[in-house]
DNA sequence: GCGTCGGGTCAATCATATTGACATTATATT
DNA sequence: AATATAATGTCAATATGATTGACCCGACGC
């Protein structure tokens, strides 16, 4: 059993998350809203901006979502020529994509808006906050390094 | 303009609050779909236990949804006795909610992981973590104190 | 009694997600 | 050459969820 004063503290942690990510996200999904799109086109624009060539299979990983739920986002994406999509070279039933040059300016549009965020809040929090974020947030999502 | 390398270091971030939130809202999502609900009844259960007597007007503004999207989901609650609607006293119009015996319990569980989650991580980031940690949320979600 | 307020509901629409099945094309195997 | 397997694409059926608009009720203030 955690002592019930800690469990408070904490709880005021996790409000601060939800609100803190509901307000991270929430520019990026007023800029999407007027192109008809959603969090999932950013989340695919992001990926494969981050990671050019990667595959279809590989973006599924990523985003933790079946194929069915990523085909149709991904071929508006592909027809609006924000995303291209071709066989690979070495092995033609891997399809790599990339972000066309629209795509981007879209990605940095929607990016740029979190960044200008982050950056601001840890311009104003310091250095040492930012580090040691960083640590909590890697330790949340479980991941090494 | 950013510089490009800091543009990145700050993408780093971006990536790692996207994977924590995600890694962070798995476990309570888990239980919740065994009994066939989903994450807004997550969120009624976890404010109504904060906000004891809360109304649905105000509960509707700390979630930022309509009132037809809480609609559906607060009803099921009500309906399974995890949520407790009555007249307020001093005006009958206001709806006063609040969790009954089990859904003090279910919340108790679902929000217990987060809890488990979070505790975990600060004991193993240290207590200047957990600060700075709480300095940065609390200034991306842009709320003051 | 009348206007207003908090709350509740219905309808139509649209988007999203899920599972299952099946097709296509390309590579690997024998 | 025939066959199996891998990566991808698509269709169907279904379920869920959210949105807007309209309308209703009961309760309160005056």
């Amino acid at each position: 059993m955690i002592d019930p004063t800690r469990q408070d503290e904490i709880r005021k942690s996790i409000e601060l998350f939800y609100f803190s990510y509901r307000a991270f996200t929430a520019q990026p999904d007023q800029i999407l809203e007027q192109r008809g799109l959603g969090r999932v086109h950013h989340r695919i624009l992001y990926f494969v901006g981050r990671n050019p060539d990667i595959t279809v299979n590989g973006l599924l990983k990523i985003l933790s979502v079946s194929k069915q739920a990523l085909n149709t986002p991904l071929r508006q994406l592909i027809g609006m020529k924000l995303v291209s999509i071709r066989p690979a070279l070495h092995d033609a039933r891997f399809k790599q994509l990339h972000l066309t040059a629209d795509g981007e300016k879209l990605e940095a549009q929607l990016t740029g808006t979190q960044i200008s965020h982050l950056a601001a809040v840890f311009g104003k929090t310091g250095r040492n906050a930012e580090v040691e974020w960083q640590k909590v947030v890697r330790e949340i999502a479980d991941i090494d390094g």
